[in-house]
DNA sequence: TGAAATGTTGGGGCG
DNA sequence: ACGCCCCAACATTTC
């Protein structure tokens, strides 16, 4: 008779290091089954992109390699999660599940279901949080809510900080393996989606896995980040940690994040307490937005705020596909979009810029642009995705006024001042000089024809005039606001 | 984690 | 010398 075992769910937590589930299924001292589903149901899949699909195929293929190092296999299969996982608890007398719980609404419905039918057949269920450094319901205010506004939301939460961040596990010691293993999917053979060419920059610009993500944050941790505050809205500087990949994989915690900045000397980083800096507060986004997310799940499709659910959005295909597309006729915007396409990446200003122009100038509802971004950057995550698209477009619980609207040339001047970044994105206009490439529209014939650019043939024109799209959008925002103030009187 | 419009101030040119 | 105008430069308000 084989020995019973231990099953531990890999998810979005593809890492050893500091992994709770991991911890707690070697303390079973069973033999461990480590499995990877790719739930051809889950909204994951759906949603998700090419991008995507080819940094999971990276991520999971480099966790094998780790786990075969201590004799074990990752298990890979593809179906729904919770029959794949009771076929193999039955087949392999798993008498323990673990894994790391998610928050995504269709991620909890599926984990409790596993959990209830588990617990139903006598199998042992137990979850862990090695996502967060604060799970949804942990923050909240003294009458018991959920926090709305994030300055207090992270104060609340810095206060527990040292609580959370004291436990990192370290790299398992010992191993327990099972005779036999179940069968496990070979990568090239998943699901098609997973295994389609994409585009030539994602092997040069990325490195996915643990190993790759721990040397990532200390290499940023020795250079970049004293300059942070300032680089990190410097497109062409990359300035910022492009942690966020590693991060959405599980590649790396944000415990392992924090404690990273928390060594580095305050002084000579100009900070009092390196929780003050930046990049903390950055990560303490991702926590507001889980937060939000967690509290209100139904966030994730309508919006917080319903002050502007009367806006009258526009329902121009073309200004959709143009901004898909980077070809808009405003350089910085093609270029961010044109990035973001061929990397599955660009930083925090980028995504302000470009979700400002779609909803604001173009007047395009949000969740065109939320779903976009799922499916091409490579680290969407659901939470801090919704949170910045509804931040931007005044959606949000704690986002911009509606009449706060960006204008493309002046964040282009800012973000890329030598145009450098525009260069590098969109050809067509890399002879302007760095005077005059943020608006080529606006640039002399002269030195248009000296540049070989004939504006609405080599590059397009603009698809809007800028000043007249922000007059519209605070036009439709205000209607929209005395619509809902009139709805609502008495109720 | 805006930008534009409007208001105020102060220095210099000029009659 | 003086007041007036012009207009940067900066500050405040408004969207």
């Amino acid at each position: 008779m084989p020995p019973s075992t231990t099953i531990l769910w890999f998810r979005s937590d593809l890492r050893l290091e500091d992994n709770l589930a991991l911890g707690a299924a070697l303390a079973t001292r069973k033999p461990i089954l480590p499995v990877f589903i790719w739930d051809t149901e889950g909204q994951d899949i759906k949603s998700t992109g090419p991008h995507y699909c080819w940094w999971l195929k990276e991520s999971l293929s480099i966790l094998s390699n780790s786990l075969n190092r201590y004799g074990s296999k990752l298990i890979i299969r593809q179906g729904s999660p919770l029959s794949t996982l009771s076929n193999i608890a039955t087949e392999y007398d798993a008498r323990h599940l673990f894994f790391n719980r998610r928050y995504e609404p269709s991620e909890i419905r599926i984990q409790r279901d596993i959990t209830d039918k588990f617990n139903q057949a006598g199998i042992d269920v137990k979850s862990f949080n090695s996502t967060l450094l604060f799970e949804p319901h942990e923050i909240l205010k003294p009458n018991g809510e959920p926090y709305e506004r994030f300055s207090s939301f992270w104060n609340q939460a810095l206060s527990k900080i040292n609580e959370t961040c004291h436990s990192s596990v370290k790299n398992p010691s010992s191993w327990t393996n099972p005779e036999n293993w179940p069968d496990s999917f070979p990568l090239s053979l998943l699901h098609p989606k997973i295994n389609v060419t994409t585009s030539e920059y994602l092997g040069k610009m990325w490195a996915p896995g643990e190993t790759s993500a721990t040397r990532s944050l200390q290499s940023f941790l020795q250079g970049k980040l004293q300059r942070y505050e300032v680089d990190r809205d410097r497109s062409d500087l990359c300035g910022t940690s492009q942690l966020s990949p590693h991060l959405h994989f599980g590649e790396i915690s944000p415990r392992q994040i924090i404690n990273g900045v928390m060594s580095k000397s305050p002084i000579e980083n100009g900070q009092f307490n390196m929780l003050n800096h930046k990049l903390c507060t950055e990560l303490g986004w991702r926590e507001f937005a889980y937060h939000i997310l967690g509290n209100f799940p139904q966030t994730n499709k309508s919006g917080f705020n319903r002050k502007f659910d009367y806006v009258p959005w526009s329902d121009n295909i073309h200004s959709l596909t143009a901004w898909q597309t980077g070809q808009t006729g405003f350089p910085i915007i093609d270029a961010g979009m044109r990035n973001l396409a061929s990397t599955g990446w660009i930083n925090n200003r980028m995504r302000m810029i470009l979700s400002s122009f779609l909803v604001k100038n173009l007047l395009i509802p949000w969740q065109n642009g939320a779903s976009w971004f799922e499916k091409t950057l490579i680290d969407a995550d659901l939470a801090s995705n919704t949170m910045g698209w509804q931040w931007i477009s005044g959606f949000g619980t704690d986002s911009v006024p509606y009449f706060r609207i960006f204008n493309p040339v002046i964040q282009s001047k800012k973000t890329d001042p030598y145009g450098v970044y525009i260069k590098r994105w969109v050809p067509e206009v890399s002879k302007l000089s760095y005077t005059n490439i943020h608006e080529p529209s606006m640039v002399e014939d002269g030195i248009l024809r000296k540049a070989n650019i004939r504006i609405g043939v080599d590059y397009p024109l603009p698809i809007i005039d800028y000043k007249v799209s922000r007059r519209r959008s605070l036009d439709a925002y205000k209607h929209s606001t005395e619509l809902y103030a009139s709805n609502n009187v008495g109720s």
